[in-house]
DNA sequence: GGCAGATGCGCAAACGTTCGCGCAACATAG
DNA sequence: CTATGTTGCGCGAACGTTTGCGCATCTGCC
């Protein structure tokens, strides 16, 4: 017969002479079980508030737990229970402050959710493989999405081991929802605008391929206007980044007087920004010889310099919306795919050149 | 004799006349013992390239492993190990794009290394309990905080629990390691820089209190010109913000002449950006009526419209060395603190009125 | 006094790894 | 041909939860 010596070691039915006090370990259900006097079972339901335990019962144990510092293993729980809390995150690229936006966003409410942010991939470069085992690893109960690209691989991962995901900023694909700002709403908005003010002559700076918002933008604000019988804007590849908007900005500087906008839309804030600091090195004034419009609603484009007229997307609500129709995927699988769009609020700056007051 | 028709299910001796073919599982430890004919624990070994394994077997597993597409279940690891391979992330305001790029950093060097990123908490609030303890639900190897402010409740049950901490762009605190950039030599080598050109009336727009980082840029540069036999600089608060630095901007406009500064140093670019704004506004010409320099090396600086003198913090060999100090403590936790400072590069632009060269 | 149904809780088997021992089988030395 | 190592692998417990059953005890009813 062996005498035992650590107990915290054998906490099942076991002798107790043997105390050397070593190192206490954290508190788990074995423990309250024991101080409580009950099964492990019973503190395990009491403290989901299982209403098959007694109240009394639920309030001592909860006490106890208090009192211990209790605090479960996320590990042992998803082993056993195959839910992890965790909600993988891929961002896009850091260029962009909106993923910034959204990023920090998410964090602040899925705390509250007992939701925790697990980063699977940051940035516009391609998922590496490696990198997408984290989703399986980690049993991740939900995938968030954010990036403009297309993280295939990721997706496959999530369809086949049914992992719920939501696209955020994004059309949704094959086996995702998705939730975006009402793109087509909110650029036509800024195309009326711009055309109640009399200006007929537009350009868009856009997107390359592969974005769906920016696709959608730029179809929401062609539409406007050559509905409004303007012609077909010009149309200049911004990039999605800053110095594809400055750049752009000087290629229209550089237009005949005849070619050239009278207002110009650019679909993201950040491509905005370098339109707008393109035209003031080319003494271009805005609102004044044109003006310019952007989307996203980034608080840069407040600053005095930019003051900039854009579609603010309802970050709070469409990232609350995200979270929750996660949620109700990760209790309910079978829930089918679903796609939301949230309408922005457009906010009259003076880089359109109209009166400014804020509007639905 | 029974016939199996999902081995996958009932690895442990069980009849089979159950299985409506229930969605097939994960492949696991077991799966493969059972598939190689040897025990878990080898199936286990072998993966982690343990040399007690014969090498022939070792291979057979890892191609078997590949086959079967077996990706090991972190939580039975923590469980059973206590290590989760997960760092616990702490980040600061999304108004300060260097956080931004941090943290796209780390996600990019921590994946090769075999961390996850797990976010605690993002922005500039206070950090909950409930949030804190995150750290303790999933293990967190380690934690990683770059937060400006003092994230003590965080500090504190990382110290209790023994999880080593790194700090970037911050000076450590109690039970913490830290690697920063060298912020007194970098403010010095901007101040030195202005002083070559005849520069002798400053203003820092500094940044509140707690600020680390911001007080041994301030220190640093403040030194370096009182040195020179300067007075010492005018100090603006300017909270660390854009649009603090752009307020602090209209402040120094609006000085009479004699006391108008002839340089600006703003302890972090985001501030500049703000102070070549308000400038801008106020029809002061950077660098000829005053210069401005940064810190931080953001890559907006960079941008035309700016063309900020700066000190580059180096940024990936910050956050490799953070990494790595994190690695080591987390093997082997013993390892005293340790504080390292990097030397960030000097980029001259513009709007130092120096003549632009790059130099250490 | 016997029975049906609540009510409140316990038992024990998972979940997938890791790791300390220990045990064969084979080789080498004495 | 017995001691003494190696080499290569298996046994089984432990990690902390969850969860399907099942079993007492109690209450109320006929």
């Amino acid at each position: 017969m062996q005498t035992r010596v650590h107990s915290e070691l054998c906490y099942r039915g076991c002798m107790d002479e043997l105390p050397p006090p070593p190192a206490a370990r954290r508190a788990t259900i074995i423990t309250l079980s024991r101080e409580a006097g009950v099964a492990p079972s019973t503190v395990s339901r009491a403290l989901k508030g299982d209403t098959r335990i007694s109240p009394e019962t639920r309030a001592r144990i909860g006490q106890l737990a208090k009192q211990l510092g209790y605090t479960p293993h996320a590990s042992a729980r998803t082993l056993s229970s195959g839910r992890s809390g965790l909600i993988g995150v891929v961002i896009g690229s850091s260029a962009n402050p909106f993923y910034t936006e959204l990023l920090h966003e998410a964090v602040r409410q899925a705390a509250p959710l007992g939701m925790r942010l697990l980063i699977i991939h940051a940035g516009s470069g391609p998922i590496e493989n490696s990198t997408a085992d984290a989703l399986l690893q980690y049993q991740v109960d939900g995938c968030l999405m954010t990036s403009v690209e297309l993280p295939s691989h990721v997706s496959a991962i999530c369809a086949a081991n049914g992992v719920p995901v939501v696209m955020v900023n994004r059309v949704a694909r094959l086996n995702s929802s998705a939730v975006t700002c009402d793109n087509l709403f909110g650029a036509a908005q800024l195309a009326r605008l711009l055309l109640e003010q009399g200006r007929r002559r537009f350009a868009v700076v856009r997107t390359s391929a592969s974005s769906s918002t920016g696709q959608e933008r730029e179809r929401g604000f062609v539409e406007q206007v050559t509905e409004a019988g303007c012609e077909c804007p010009l149309l200049f590849d911004g990039r999605s980044i800053y110095e594809g908007g400055y750049e752009m900005a000087l290629q229209i500087a550089a237009l005949p007087a005849a070619r050239r906008p009278e207002a110009v839309f650019a679909v993201s804030d950040i491509m905005a920004f370098g339109v707008l600091d393109g035209f003031r090195l080319r003494g271009i004034s805005v609102p004044q010889d044109i003006a310019v419009v952007g989307f996203d609603g980034l608080p840069a484009a407040a600053r005095p310099c930019y003051d900039l007229t854009t579609v603010e997307q309802p970050l709070e609500a469409m990232v609350s919306r995200a979270l929750s129709m996660l949620q109700a995927r990760i209790g309910r699988p079978s829930l089918p795919d679903e796609t939301v769009s949230l309408r922005g609020a457009l906010i009259v700056r003076r880089s359109s050149g109209a009166p400014q007051l804020r509007s639905k």
